[in-house]
DNA sequence: AGCACGCCGACT
DNA sequence: GTCGGCGTGCTC
C-alpha cells in the first residue's frame, strides 16, 4: 500500500456468505484489528459483520477494495474457534464463510451491553429525616447499588423521594454492569451421593478433565443408571479449573427438567442456547459467553458455534440422537463436531447415551474412546417386564390396530388407575388414502410421497414437503363419492380406536403437530406428569427423556415400523428408539410392563429389547456392517444428490455411477435418511460411497462439480460417520 | 445467503 | 400499459 494511502494495511474478512475465501478489506490508519476481530463491513450494497481471519490478505484490485467500517467493541474470537470454522468448512465442503456465519447468528451481541444508571448510598445525611426517607436508608442500608426505580419499590415510597435525597447528595449515581444471565454455577454446591459404579465412572471423567489434554470418553449405561449426575462431575471438575462446559442435548426446548437437574447439583441454571430462545435472551447468552460470564450452556447443535474463549469441556447428552445432525445449508453432525472441537481446543469430550451409536460403540471397543460403563445394578429393579406380541398369532379384530392382549393391559392400568402409553411413531389419521373403486392413491405432486391423512384438520398432508391439501369426498381419478380408504394407523386412528374402547378415560395425542406449539407441548407434557391422563398415545416425542411417574405400561403400536426402510441404520435406529419408549414405564417402583406389537418376533432388534441384552444386538450389528464395509468400517462418505424431479436425481445418480471407480460401492437410498432434504419440490437422495479415503471421495465430488456447472450447489459431500478418522 | 437486474404472464 | 414471477450473476 502506498506511503499516502488512507489505509495502513489490508486484512482478510470472513463474510457470511458462501465465499470460498475471506475477502480483502483495506484497514482505515488508526484502526487495529487482530485475527478474531468481528467487524462491520460493506459487502454489496450492505454491511455485515465479518471476522477477521487468519494470513495474509490477497491482492485485490484497488478499485475493489472497501474499508472496515468498524471494528467491534467485542472480544475476538478465539484461534481454536477459527481453526474450528475452517475444518468444518473443509470438513463438510461448505465455505468458510457459511460456517462463519454460523457464529455470527446474534448480531445485537456485538456492541457490549449498555450499563444501566443506579444510585448508591454516600456519608451524606438528609437534611430532615421523614418516615419514607427512613425506610429508603433502611433499605439501601448494605451500601450496594440499586436502580432508582427498584429502590422506591423496596422501600415503598415514590420515586421522587428518592430524587429528593439525591438532590441533597445522600445518594450518587453509578453506573451499574449488565447482570449476568445466569448465576454461576459452583461445583461444590451439592456433592452427590453416588454408588460405586458412578464413582468409578465419575472419577476416570474427573481425571480426564484434570490432566488437560483431548480424548473422547463414551459413557454408557441403561436408563436410570445415573450418566448425568456422572457427568456433572467431569462438569464440576472443570468448573474447577475455570474452564467453561457446554452440554449438548438433542432437543433443549422440550427438557426443561434438565435445567433443574443441573440447578439442583450447581445451585444455579445453565445458560440456555436453542432456537426458541428470544432474541434479547439469545443476544445476551451470546454475548456472555464471548466475555466468560457464562460459564456453562445447556444448548443445542448450533451452541458448537458459541464464541467460547475458555472452553475446556464438551458433553454431547444421548450422542446417538439424529437430532444431532443438521441437514440444511452446512450439513453436520454436532456430535462428530464436538469431538473435532475439543481435539482443537486439547480438552475432554465426553459422549452420553443408554444407547451409543454403533460407531461410538466400536470407537470405543477398538480403544479410541474411553469407556465408562454403568452397569445399572441399582436401576434394574425398576426396569417394566417386556414382551413382544406376535401379531401373526394374535391380530387385531378387524378394522383395529391393538391386539386383544394390548387392550386387555390397557384396561388393567385404568382399572389400577395408573397411566398408559401407547407409542406409534406416525403422525395424523392414516399414512394413505386410497380410492376403493379405482385404487387411486394420493400421492403428493410436489414429491411424490404418499398423503398423510390429518383427520383432525380434514386435511391431506406431506410429511416430507409440507403440502397440505383439503381431503375430498371424491375420487379426483373416477369421480366416485365416499369411497376413499384410509390405510394404515397413524396416532389419530389410535386415539380414535382408544376412546371407543375406553370412553370413560382421558386420553390424550401428543405429536409434534400439536396446536400451539412446543409451549403447548410442554404443559401437555406437565399435566401428563401429574396425573391428568390415563391414556397417552404419541409419536417418537414421548421418547424423550421425560419422566411420567404413574406410567406403568407401553403398547408399541407397531414395533416394525422403520426396520423396513432401506436405511442401513433402520435397525440400529429402531433399537434406541424402543429401548428409550419402552424406558418411559418403570420409573415409579410399581410393576410395569411393556408390550411390542411385532410381526416379527424373532428379529434381533426385538429380541435385544425383549431380553434387555443389548450387548447381543450391538455384536450382532457391527458384525454385519463389518461383513458389509458399512459404516463405520467403510469410512463412508455420503453424496445427497439434488434436482428438481426424481427422474432428474436419478440420473445424477447414475452419472456419479458411472464416474466413480468404486461404482460397486455406491448405492441411492430413498429419502428417507434425508426427510428433511425433500424440500421445494427438489428430489435429494442421498448416496453412500465407499471409497479408500475421505479425501479420494471430495476429489472426486470436486471432479464432479468442475465437470458439470450446471450441477454446483447440487451435489455436496456429507460425511458423518465415522468421528475419529479424521483426526 | 441476499440483492439487483432482467425478461415474460395476469391485472390494479 | 404496469406488477410480479424466479433465473442468473455478483459481492473484497
Amino acid at each position: 500500500m502506498s506511503k499516502d494511502s488512507p489505509f495502513d494495511a489490508a486484512a482478510p474478512v470472513l463474510v457470511p456468505m458462501p465465499a470460498e475465501r475471506p475477502y480483502t478489506y483495506a484497514v482505515p490508519s488508526g484502526m487495529r484489528v487482530v485475527p478474531g476481530s468481528i467487524v462491520r463491513v460493506p459487502l454489496g450494497p450492505r454491511q455485515v459483520a465479518g471476522i477477521v481471519w487468519d494470513g495474509g490478505a490477497d491482492a485485490v484490485d484497488a478499485r475493489k477494495l472497501r474499508p472496515i467500517e468498524e471494528v467491534f467493541d467485542c472480544p475476538p474470537i478465539a484461534g481454536p474457534m477459527r481453526r474450528f470454522v475452517d475444518w468444518v468448512a473443509h470438513y463438510t465442503l461448505s465455505a468458510p464463510g457459511m460456517v462463519a456465519r454460523m457464529l455470527l447468528r446474534a448480531p445485537e451481541a456485538f456492541d457490549p451491553e449498555p450499563w444501566t444508571e443506579g444510585i448508591v448510598r454516600t456519608d451524606a445525611l438528609p437534611d430532615r429525616m421523614t418516615a419514607a426517607r427512613a425506610r429508603v436508608l433502611e433499605a439501601a442500608d448494605g451500601g450496594l447499588a440499586w436502580t432508582r426505580t427498584g429502590l422506591a419499590h423496596a422501600a415503598g415510597v415514590s420515586s421522587t423521594v428518592i430524587d429528593g435525597l439525591k438532590a441533597q447528595g445522600v445518594f450518587e449515581t453509578v453506573m451499574i454492569p449488565p447482570r449476568p444471565v445466569v448465576a454461576a454455577p459452583d461445583p461444590a454446591y451439592a456433592q452427590p451421593q453416588l454408588a460405586p459404579d458412578q464413582q468409578v465412572a465419575a472419577d476416570m471423567l474427573r481425571a480426564g478433565v484434570a490432566a488437560d489434554g483431548f480424548g473422547v470418553t463414551l459413557l454408557d449405561g441403561v436408563t436410570g443408571s445415573g450418566k448425568t449426575e456422572v457427568y456433572f462431575e467431569a462438569v464440576a471438575e472443570a468448573l474447577e479449573k475455570g474452564r467453561q462446559v457446554l452440554i449438548l442435548l438433542p432437543e433443549i426446548a422440550l427438557t426443561h427438567a434438565f435445567l433443574e437437574r443441573f440447578q439442583d447439583r450447581f445451585g444455579a441454571k445453565p445458560g440456555e442456547w436453542h432456537s426458541d430462545l428470544a432474541p434479547r435472551m439469545r443476544e445476551k447468552v451470546w454475548r456472555q459467553v464471548a466475555e466468560g460470564t457464562v460459564r456453562v450452556v445447556a444448548g443445542a447443535r448450533s451452541a458448537l458455534f458459541l464464541p467460547f474463549r475458555e472452553l475446556g469441556l464438551i458433553v454431547v447428552d444421548e450422542e446417538h440422537d439424529p437430532a444431532y445432525k443438521q441437514e440444511d445449508r452446512v450439513f453436520y453432525n454436532a456430535r462428530d463436531m464436538a469431538v473435532v472441537r475439543g481435539h482443537l481446543g486439547g480438552f475432554p469430550v465426553v459422549l452420553s447415551s443408554a444407547t451409543p451409536s454403533v460407531e461410538s460403540r466400536v470407537n470405543a471397543t477398538r480403544g479410541r474412546y474411553r469407556h465408562a460403563v454403568l452397569s445399572g445394578r441399582f436401576a434394574e429393579a425398576a426396569l417394566p417386564d417386556l414382551k413382544a406380541v406376535d401379531m401373526r398369532r394374535a391380530p387385531p379384530a378387524k378394522g383395529s390396530f391393538l391386539s386383544p392382549l394390548l387392550t386387555e393391559q390397557i384396561g388393567a392400568t385404568l382399572e389400577k388407575g395408573e397411566q398408559s402409553l401407547l407409542f406409534l411413531n406416525r403422525r395424523g389419521y392414516a399414512p394413505l388414502t386410497l380410492c376403493r373403486v379405482c385404487g387411486h392413491r394420493f400421492g403428493c405432486p410436489v414429491c411424490s410421497a404418499w398423503l398423510v391423512e390429518h383427520r383432525f384438520r380434514g386435511q391431506l398432508v406431506c410429511h416430507h414437503c409440507g403440502h397440505a391439501e383439503k381431503r375430498p369426498e371424491a375420487c379426483p381419478e373416477c369421480g366416485t363419492f365416499d369411497h376413499l380408504a384410509a390405510c394404515g394407523p397413524g396416532v389419530e386412528r389410535i386415539a380414535e380406536e382408544v376412546v371407543a374402547t375406553f370412553p370413560e378415560a382421558r386420553t390424550i395425542v401428543l405429536s409434534s403437530d400439536i396446536v400451539g406449539g412446543v409451549r403447548r407441548l410442554r404443559l401437555e407434557l406437565e399435566a401428563i406428569a401429574k396425573g391428568d391422563a390415563d391414556i397417552v398415545i404419541g409419536t417418537q416425542l414421548v421418547a424423550k427423556g421425560h419422566n411420567f411417574p404413574n406410567m406403568t405400561l407401553v403398547g408399541v403400536v407397531d414395533a416394525d415400523l422403520g426396520l423396513a426402510n432401506g436405511d442401513p441404520r433402520a435397525a440400529e435406529r429402531t433399537f434406541q428408539l424402543l429401548s428409550q419408549v419402552t424406558g418411559r414405564a418403570g420409573r415409579t417402583g410399581k410393576k410395569s410392563h411393556g408390550l411390542l406389537q411385532t410381526y416379527q418376533p424373532d428379529h434381533p432388534v426385538m429380541q435385544a429389547i425383549v431380553s434387555g441384552n443389548a450387548e447381543s444386538f450391538y455384536a450382532r450389528e457391527i458384525a454385519e456392517r463389518e461383513r458389509a464395509g458399512l459404516p463405520p468400517f467403510g469410512r463412508l462418505a455420503g453424496v445427497i444428490v439434488s434436482a428438481a424431479t426424481r427422474a432428474e436425481a436419478e440420473g445424477h445418480a447414475r452419472a456419479l455411477r458411472r464416474a466413480a471407480p468404486e461404482a460397486a460401492d455406491i448405492f441411492v437410498l430413498g429419502p428417507a435418511e434425508a426427510p428433511l432434504a425433500l424440500v421445494a419440490g427438489r428430489h435429494r437422495f442421498r448416496l453412500l460411497v465407499q471409497g479408500e479415503r475421505r479425501s479420494d471421495m471430495q476429489a472426486f465430488v470436486r471432479a464432479m462439480l468442475a465437470n458439470g456447472p450446471k450441477q454446483r450447489g447440487s451435489v455436496r459431500v456429507q460425511v458423518d460417520i465415522d468421528p475419529q478418522s479424521f483426526l
